[in-house]
DNA sequence: CACATTTGTATGATGCGTCATCTACTTCTG
DNA sequence: CAGAAGTAGATGACGCATCATACAAATGTG
């Protein structure tokens, strides 16, 4: 398996470039979103999420989870989203602790009209670059790495 | 070059799955550093870089630049850390404008001692689950996604 | 059905990153 | 060599992420 203790070229090659493709890429698509519409990457995130179910209502804990994003700082970001007319809180009927987020108008022209062009953007700046191949690679080893970090060992 | 528009199926994993990886990788890095010393992800950054060189010696910019953080960011960054007394800033005798940035012995320390299980831990969680053909890949890929975002377009 | 526990969400404090600006020193120009 | 322009770095204000906590509603327990 290697020395234990450092890292030989391949492999830091690989370490320092992942990361290094993550923080150049991120900086870009914040830059290129930010050109082409009012939001940032987590408004984004949040907005695209919304539409990913047919009803566009989500729990804020559940949408929290399946965005990967911790309770406090969904909550919060919703705040400042809400504050710009994007999404709605309503409490629950079923459930009056319970908060359900539904997208304003606002928030739905926002990013029907951001999507087109991140996809745009996330195409150029990455996916064209990448062979078919490497795509396939990178997706393999991702699922492999996030599910063995689960693990708790 | 397919639909220009969305992605596909190989695309969207790859996408979403590099996504994923970083963020869990990123958080999970970041517990092991935590548990196992006093330093964030950023110190130990900025830390190791500076025993990169021999003499330990780096001009403020010089170092943002290595290790593509804004000037203000380490500015801020080595405030704190010179209050924590990891660092020092001392006044280039050359240059009375510039500031040089030393190591302390506790700095010393305490990337010493960091720096093992850091390895350790990036082996542990990235490392040991790619192959050497998917470290290769990687590495040539980031290479070239991160070289074409410095061509304008 | 009172009361303890759990659950869903919001909030306040704190630390970090960014942007714009400030200061001090250095270099360039005539 | 005086003054203008440029450069190195620090700083203050602001927005966002995190942690701990608060609060209210729901659920479980005797």
């Amino acid at each position: 398996m290697g020395n234990v203790e450092w890292l030989d070229s391949v492999e830091e090659r690989a370490w320092r470039g992942f990361r290094r493709m993550w923080i150049h890429l991120d900086a870009q698509l914040a830059r290129d979103l930010a050109a082409s519409s009012e939001l940032s990457m987590a408004d984004y995130a949040v907005l695209s999420t919304l539409t990913e179910v047919d009803d566009e209502r989500w729990r804020v804990t559940e949408l929290a989870a399946h965005m990967e994003w911790s309770q406090s700082r969904l909550s919060h970001h919703l705040a400042r989203m809400q504050d710009r007319d994007l999404v709605k809180r309503e409490t629950d009927p079923q459930d009056a602790r319970a908060a359900v987020v539904t997208l304003t108008n606002r928030g739905r022209e926002a990013i029907t009209e951001a999507a087109t062009e991140h996809v745009a953007a996330v195409r150029k700046r990455f996916i064209s670059v990448a062979t078919r191949e490497e795509l396939r690679t990178l997706a393999d080893l991702a699922d492999r790495v996030v599910d063995r970090l689960s693990i708790p060992t």
